[in-house]
Formats: C-alpha cells, structure tokens, sequence
DNA sequence: CTATTAACGCAAGTGAGTTGCAAATATATA
DNA sequence: TATATATTTGCAACTCACTTGCGTTAATAG
C-alpha cells in the first residue's frame, strides 16, 4: 500500500483528511469509481462539491484517469504508472460488466496498433471490452 | 438514397413527417447526430421530446446505434447493416475528432480478436480512435 | 369509416455536474 | 512560533441533458 501523504503530496496537492480518504478509496478499489460512489463511502461526512473537486484535482495531476461508463457517468480509476500532470499513459484496456456496471483496467491487454485510415489521423485509441466481471459471474454460478 | 417510407415501415414505425425527415438526417450525415445537433437541423418544428422519443425508438428498432461521445452525450449513428430490434452488430471501430467532437464510423477497421483475459468473460468489444477528422485537418492547413 | 394504437407537444421534474463566494485549513516563510 | 499566502471546503443556487405524465393529434388496421 502506497504512502498516502506522500503522494499527495508528490502531485502538489495538500493532505487533507478527505483528500487521504479519497486517494485511499482508489487504492483500495479494484476498479473504478463514480463521484456517487464516492459519496456512499464517505457517508455524508463531505459535501458531494468537495467530492466533484477533489477528483478533479487528482485527474489534473495524474493521480486517477477517466474510464468509459456506461450511464455516461464520469468514472474514474487510479493511475498506476506513467502518468502525470503533463499527459496521462493509458494504452490498457477498459473493461465493463453488464451485470454490476463496474469498469475495470486491464492492464495485461495492450491495445493493438492501428492501421491508419485514410485521412485521419489518429493520435490515440482506446479498447473496451464488455462482458461479465468474475464476481458476477461467481454469483450467477451459485 | 434508401426509401424512407419503407425502411420506417420495415422497422414496425410510423411514417410521419418527423420521422422520415430525422431518418433523413441520419442517411445524409456521414459521422453522427446528438438530439441537439437534431434540434437545429429541424429548426424549431419539432419538441425536444419528440426528438429524444424519436431516437429512442429508432435505437430500439435497431436502426441506429450509440457511438461513443467525449462529452458524455448521447450520441448516435446510423446502423449500416446486420442490425435489428433484437440485436446490434457493431464490430466497427469509431473515431472521435479533437477539434470538432464529432464521432465517425470506420468501417474499414474491424476490431481485432482479443485474447482472454484471467476470469472476466468477454462478449463484445469496441474500438475508439481519437485524433483530427478529415475536415478539420483540412481546415488547419488552409 | 371507425377503433385502435403510435406519435406528438406541453409542462413539470430529475439528477449529474458546475459556479460563486465566504469560511476553514494547510503550507511556506519570516 | 507567528503570520501571510494559497489551497480546500461547504453552502446555495444554478445549468443542462434528458425524462415523465398526460391529454391531444395523427397514422394504420379492420
């Protein structure tokens, strides 16, 4: 488990009790996070603008990345590696379940290269993948 | 040019002018239509709840598909084939402009097969390319 | 031509996310 | 340690895409 405080305070930002809580929910989780979910973790104790603001100064200094939603929710998971304030590395693939929603980094999956098609140019691509989580599927099977 | 009037009754919908004209707008534009983006090109004539019930139920009647959009708005396309009220094939990459946000469909690539990944099951996958359309790399150079 | 059902329009509502501003807290510097 | 400065927080109010309810209009089947 990483040094809470010093990684806030590595990407300039100040070490506050919520902002600890918020850096340690991303660690913990295995997938990704919506600023809802945040919400229910925290139980009330922050207002849902800190919560929106603060995801929003870890993205601008490359602690978490966006990940495609379903529900067109913004969702969010952790970055491990690469990423910084200047540009974030995210050439894994994404992940989500049609059973709990969730979106999950697969980082194994590196997105193949693309041919270029003719007149455009692409400067990034991204690779999501449906189906079901292992722990749907766990739930279906008992 | 497809036949309108048949394609709608083909697809269990009503021939109304409405209807005809926002299949129109699909079979004219080359990427992809927003419900705003619908809203000025009927200038007016129609409500916004028309517009939105509208694309709902060519969505459901497989005549379009969602495509991705960076503003997390709800984006859609026109199903070129092999599409039905009971299921949509997309097997097609989709590119997204930096400069426009406009979202287009590549048919040309077809999304490679990805490898199993450890526990998650993997029913369909989709391709997302993002760089600078066409059009606005013309519009650059001038 | 009439009955049925789909489509429409208006008004009001929902819900995620945003903005402005003043108060609180953390950090840097003296 | 005290003080100045910059960041973070909370509240209230707001925006904007999209949805719901419901009565009316228009298309299609019989």
């Amino acid at each position: 488990m990483a040094d809470l405080e010093a990684v806030l305070k590595e990407h300039g930002l100040r070490k506050t009790t919520f902002r600890k809580e918020l850096l340690s929910f991303f660690y913990d989780s295995n997938s990704s996070l919506t600023a809802e979910e945040v919400k229910i973790k925290v139980g009330e104790s922050a207002d849902k603008v800190t919560i929106y603001r603060g995801l929003d100064a870890f993205e601008k200094s490359g602690l978490i990345h966006r990940v495609p939603d379903k529900s067109n929710l913004i969702r969010y998971a952790i970055c491990h590696s690469q990423c910084s304030p200047v540009k974030h590395i995210h050439n894994h693939a994404h992940f989500i379940c049609n059973q709990c929603n969730e979106t999950f980094c697969i980082d194994e999956i590196e997105i193949p290269p693309i041919a270029v098609t003719k007149g455009f140019l692409i400067k990034s691509s991204k690779l999501i993948l449906e189906g079901e989580c292992p722990d749907c599927i766990a739930l279906i099977k008992i």
